[in-house]
DNA sequence: TCTTGACCTCAAGTCGACTTGAGGTTGCAC
DNA sequence: GTGCAACCTCAAGTCGACTTGAGGTCAAGA
């Protein structure tokens, strides 16, 4: 496959792919005359890619992931820290749609004001802010990074 | 309370509160002097910011989900379609975590190769990509921004 | 042959979300 | 009444993730 195929079969623009390659996140398989050729499973890939940007990985934390390079020796810790993280923010995400589907049909005037909405998200938002937390449930897990993403 | 204190028990920076004020996202209850007063409540808000983050919306989309100004007229229709789309998101972090935490003890040399890792992140990212899917389930619901978050 | 379109590279531009810095004001401590 | 820490504004800078543009190459068709 040459770049526009693949940018037309997965929906990313060739200027993405040509980027991504740069950043090694995918490879061609090599080049006809100056033009870059794909295989099949580079979709798959995209796919992945994709995927942990929605569960907000930066390009480099999923370079790290899938391997950059022919899939390397893999840091199994840093994966299943990975997947803690991700299982941390799974519960928010479902607090969050919980509180939004109630908050959609609320009589309350405000949802700021809906003692529901609030249990919720409040629920959800403890943790995420550093102080004084009432300490209910799943702290100081995954640690890292932690504290809002106040990535620096 | 001040900006200083909003800042610590937040864990949000100061520099941070006054962007996000100027963005409407929050405001303080008025001035001592030039300074900022917030009241207890913001630091709520800010947690509800926060989660909003994780869940990947936009600060526009925050803004427009909290009520930029005293919570006035919300469209219900919207939040009901944010629902939906942080549904779509779990489900697929969901197939993520799991990916990732089999991944971690996997024999399998690269778990690009091993087909329950394929499975589960092959599920997700269905979808993800535009061209001819399997069409199993979960297509095309929550359709507008999809095909991937090629945003603009 | 020569033109065109689809690809190429490399540099620069854009956008969202902040942060940093310069220069100004205030209140409390001494 | 003076110093200074902690706030203020406003402009500019940074960073990640891309996109756009200028200028070049190449294979195929008129």
């Amino acid at each position: 496959m040459d770049i526009a195929e693949v940018a037309k079969r997965s929906g990313v623009p060739a200027s993405t792919l040509r980027f991504y390659e740069e950043k090694g996140l995918i490879q061609s398989v090599g080049r006809e005359g100056l033009r870059r050729v794909f295989n099949a499973n580079i979709l798959e890939r995209l796919g992945l890619i994709a995927l942990g940007r929605v569960a907000g990985f930066s390009l480099a934390e999923i370079a790290q992931i899938l391997g950059s390079k022919g899939t390397p020796n893999i840091d199994r810790a840093m994966l299943v820290s990975k997947a803690d993280e991700l299982d941390n923010t799974i519960q928010k995400l479902i607090a969050m749609r919980d509180g939004l589907r109630h908050a959609a049909d609320c009589p309350a005037p405000s949802h700021m004001e809906c003692p529901k909405f609030q249990r919720l998200l409040g629920l959800a938002a403890s943790g995420m802010i550093k102080g004084e937390g009432t300490e209910k449930l799943s702290n100081k897990r995954h640690s890292n990074k932690a504290r809002y993403q106040t990535r620096q």
